[in-house]
DNA sequence: GAGTGGTCTAGACCACGCA
DNA sequence: GCGTGGTCTAGACCACTCT
């Protein structure tokens, strides 16, 4: 039995505090308040609050100093796909529209390939999609996910117009993303590439090849990314 | 009075963790001794020793899974710059070198600048400096460095042959860094860059800018990086 | 069922920034 | 001196994995 929808404490302060800061409850500049009140305010011990608040360092809504406070930080401009860190799909700020070049079908894994997988993986095959996402109608980046083929049936079926891939395997699968790696080059774009991006032939992309792990064993979603960085910067924090 | 030497009880846990996997004490896939185990041989409490496994599993040493352990993962091959995570340079793995090509100066900020800076970093000027850096001999990536001149008495004088910069600034002026962000884009490589990094001019190369908070007021560290990434790449965790 | 990591409580003392 | 965040203790219960 999934229990289905018991979300950490952590989580959920995480959440209010970042609908807050990104409507301008908190503005930018100013101090959240202090650990002790939101302990007091939510029902919540020193530990639990600072789980909440180190995740809003890592993905970049606040900056502490200590003996001062919080301080709110501006939401990134740029698009923030470095993180994706665990807690919020911190993809820039919900301008960004999909559109579906290949829907969901079964594939063989391609050899060879970018990271080393498993055996269970490497037999299953992959379920393969292409999309390409648009800022302000512009293309911006074109991403191919992979995803093993286990245990995760009507997935091919499925319609990810407008929805999130990551939304649909948590709410239809319970699978959360729990971490990552990735590498990072810039190439020449392909006649391909330059087409999707439109951009001439031949000019620089950013190309990043990721591992997502997820609260499934040998469950791993492997992600080929080619960006424009022409107008928009990646952008992430540390 | 500055305490000197005072570090946590996790980062030394850390530091252990660290040194014993990569020395291959613990090798890969193996798995790490439990958190209960570690509590009781370090004679720490589980959120200390936990504290210490969160950032092995954020610099990509360890890998978590519930029910089961902490699985040792193989350091990568690649540049893991996108980290410098707060509690150890994951640069590399040591075979890198590094050239001086602009002795620190006092210099004005460039106008505009990438970043906001505050108005005692902008009336302080900055202490510049470039380095080349190798790898196998070959240059792999050039930085700029940017630290506002405020209260750092005799930097510009110091060595920095085969010194890491970082160090000297935490050795000798107790700056720790906390955290940064950075925005990545693919660009043409223009003349000078090529000519450094020894590749044909308007070959793509990776472009960062990147800010570094430090555990000092109101000091930044500014930099900026030309990566050519035709034969290594740029690597991370989240 | 036993052991693992995930979450959480209820305290404590310290270092830092500011008035 | 006071409030802030930084670190740490000593427990607790739960969910997950393996046998």
């Amino acid at each position: 039995m999934t229990d289905g929808n018991k979300i950490p404490q952590y989580k959920k302060l995480y959440e209010i505090l970042r609908k807050h800061i990104l409507s301008g409850t908190y503005s930018e500049g100013s101090l959240l308040p202090s650990e002790n009140e939101l302990c007091a305010v939510h029902g919540l011990t020193r530990p639990t609050v600072r789980q909440a608040l180190d995740a809003l360092v890592r993905d970049g809504f606040i900056q502490k100093k200590q003996g001062k406070g919080s301080i709110v930080r501006k939401p990134p401009q740029d698009i923030g796909i470095l993180s994706i860190s665990g807690t919020a799909s911190a993809i820039g700020r919900g301008y960004l529209k999909t559109q579906i070049l290949q829907k969901p079908s079964i594939q063989p894994w391609p050899q060879p390939f970018t990271f080393d997988l498993s055996e269970i993986e490497l037999v299953s095959g992959c379920i393969y999609m292409e999309r390409l996402r648009f800022v302000d109608d512009q293309p911006v980046f074109y991403d191919i996910n992979r995803i093993p083929n286990i245990n995760l049936p009507r997935f091919s079926s499925r319609s990810f117009e407008n929805k999130s891939l990551f939304e649909i395997l948590r709410n239809q699968y319970q699978i959360e993303i729990k971490g990552g790696e990735q590498k990072l080059k810039a190439i020449k774009a392909s006649r391909q590439i330059s087409s999707l991006l439109n951009i001439p032939e031949g000019e620089p992309v950013l190309y990043i090849e990721r591992k997502l792990y997820t609260n499934r064993e040998e469950l791993n979603i492997y992600s080929t990314i080619y960006f424009n960085s022409e107008k928009h910067s990646i952008y992430g924090n540390f």
